[in-house]
DNA sequence: CTAAGTGTACTAACGCATTTAATACACATC
DNA sequence: GATGTGTATTAAATGCGTTAGTACACTTAG
């Protein structure tokens, strides 16, 4: 089940899209899997169709999905959108640390902070669980 | 002088929050050194007084600037202003790792990406001063 | 064929944050 | 006293996000 947060400052759209893409990205919605309907999919998540609808024409129109009119929504089979979801995180990421290098912090700095979330251990590993994709 | 972006998704007195904090990590800004008045800032930046002044009420909040009547507003003292700030940033970029890491992107992904914006240079050097110059 | 379910499109209205506008007041400085 | 500060208040306008309701074309199951 999708939790949306309907107070956040990011629209509910736009948290539709990141809960997508973050599914794909874990495996749990793989090519051609269909979507629920834009009507039963903002039933379940107590919103308006068109809200929902707004996000699939989003991912859509990035590629993410492709929809089909009197069948459904269902995720691209194109074999680079795990590739295109990867880099938008990348950006994201790489946002936030332009904006902190620019005031001024080290290197060292932001390297520590990407060891708070991932852990310190020395070893390369990803640490998650779907590594034997490779 | 300050460069704001009015299409942005981002209000234009959190802009002005993050460049002002932005001065402050960069030095260009230094303890009780006074900040534009209201009415010229705004004037200065083609902007509303109350939006100044929005974003000087959350700076003061913060305990980034403080502010007197009748005299003026002023980089805060508080030794720990650059701490605080830097905190933010940190935060910023933790934020956006957590996401990366939900959506299953790897530690040393994330560190590429680091590297990407810092240099690859294997010194641990934090790149901060005079050293972009060269 | 009919009915139900699908994506899609459109208009209207509402809520809310942001921004602008215009005053007003108290204070400090000269 | 004049000027320039911060601060507060009210009002209006604007835009975005969201909801609501309706409608149409299409696909599928029966």
């Amino acid at each position: 089940m999708i939790r949306l947060d309907l107070q956040s400052r990011l629209p509910i759209y736009e948290q539709l899209k990141n809960k997508i893409g973050e599914l794909v990205l874990l495996g749990e919605l793989k090519p051609d899997d269909q979507l629920p309907s834009v009507r039963n999919f903002a039933r379940e998540l107590g919103i308006n169709p068109n809200t929902v609808q707004k996000a699939y024409q989003d991912l859509e129109r990035d590629k993410i999905i492709y929809s089909v009119a009197g069948r459904g929504s269902y995720i691209s089979p194109d074999i680079d959108v795990t590739k295109q979801l990867h880099e938008q995180q990348i950006q994201k990421v790489k946002s936030a640390v332009m904006q902190a290098k620019a005031c001024n912090l080290s290197k060292d700095q932001i390297i520590d902070a990407v060891y708070d979330v991932y852990g310190r251990d020395t070893s390369h590993d990803s640490g998650n669980g779907t590594y034997e994709k490779i």
